[in-house]
DNA sequence: GTATTTATTTCGTGC
DNA sequence: GCACGAAGTAAATAC
């Protein structure tokens, strides 16, 4: 990894056409070629960047970074150079997540009666052909229950879980509800479940994991 | 900025949890707090970080970020340090770009019939009570036809279509047809608008682009 | 200030 | 390898 702060401008052709005037940055330039051009401020995302794998060719007040897919990164020293070292960093063991939707699926799918009571689970990520329900459950009448679960339920969650509705009853799984399970339903998505006949509840996460990922037990 | 390279573990607890194991890696600090770990790979995303304002509290061995709601990041300094820098940016002029999907709604302006054959542009940007029809045109036989650009048709294009069209023909404009105009219509899509009669078609970018932005001459 | 839309999205996973 | 959905999405824009 080189670490490189510096005054330079920057351009960038190739999905589209960005420019970045005169200004001390900070340029990380990684193991693979991609390359990183940061301000002291604006989050984790770079101002400009080339992602790898690409070709830099350093030509001393001139980096022209390009890769397979056509895309050019022109970086042009106009000023000092602050700071220019390489490091060596090894290999990256990698992040442990918990806590993600794919979790929280695996979990109601083990409590699908956390969702509702009385309800079971007939299948996970069920194939429909405007994409697959996360859980198909039926409940005590033998009603088939949709249910589409999101870490935030938002409008656009409700509308996915009725596409789903829409394509399980043409597909003759009539009658169908759905069931939107969130950590939190927002009140837009409460609203629009409510006009559009489909059910949504909230779930409480940490709870659900003091359950177990495994099958409930009967005692 | 603050510059630093060293062996280190890294810990967030927030949104969800995550873990990074003892590596080495850069650690970059922001004006703001703001904190990003980086690895020699993977892309200009950080494998963990924290967005400011956030404050950092320097245990020497260990930071301390956190911000107001409720977010930690936890770095541990478990080995030696490679480099310890503190520069000064200045300001940031800031980006210039130049997008794609702005432009590919001028280009098919100018060439509605690249949409469909014998296309007239009636208006763009045609207000409904429900937001603007990117295009309104009409085919040769004096059908009204509502069209919708996107760079990538998906399906929460087609259900925009869909209100634009069942509005359009609430303000008289009956009969209207519907068709959505992408780089890419993905096949979710396809099936939805076609379960909704609506029209889908696929736009050639470069091809478009050949074709100049000006209206079309006869010659 | 809040909700919605975009992104050079990136990133993972299943087909 | 492509396609689709999630992301600690983040960030910009509309309202």
């Amino acid at each position: 990894m080189r670490i490189v702060v510096a005054t330079c401008t920057v351009d960038y052709a190739g999905r589209l056409s960005a420019a970045l005037p005169e200004a001390r940055r900070l340029l990380v330039v990684k193991a693979d070629g991609s390359v990183l051009v940061h301000a002291d401020a604006g989050g984790y995302k770079p101002l400009n960047w080339m992602s790898g794998p690409c070709v830099l060719v350093d030509g001393g007040d001139v980096w022209d970074v390009t890769n397979a897919k056509g895309e050019r990164l022109t970086i042009t020293f106009t000023g000092e150079v602050v700071l220019d070292t390489a490091v060596e960093l090894g290999a990256e063991p990698g992040l442990a997540k918990d806590g993600v939707e794919a979790h929280l699926q695996e979990l109601l799918a083990a409590h699908p009666d956390e969702v509702e009571p009385g309800l079971v689970l007939v299948r996970r990520e069920h194939a429909t052909a405007v994409g697959p329900v996360d859980l198909l459950c039926r409940d005590p009448d033998g009603c088939f229950v949709a249910v589409e679960i999101k870490r935030r339920g938002e409008i656009a969650g409700v509308e996915q879980l009725g596409r789903y509705v829409e394509m399980l009853e043409r597909d003759g799984h009539t009658p169908v509800r759905g069931v939107l399970a969130a950590q939190k339903v927002v009140p837009q998505a409460r609203t629009l479940a409510e006009v559009r006949a489909l059910g949504w509840t909230e779930i409480d996460y940490d709870r659900l994991r003091g359950l177990g990922a495994g099958t409930p037990t009967l005692f």
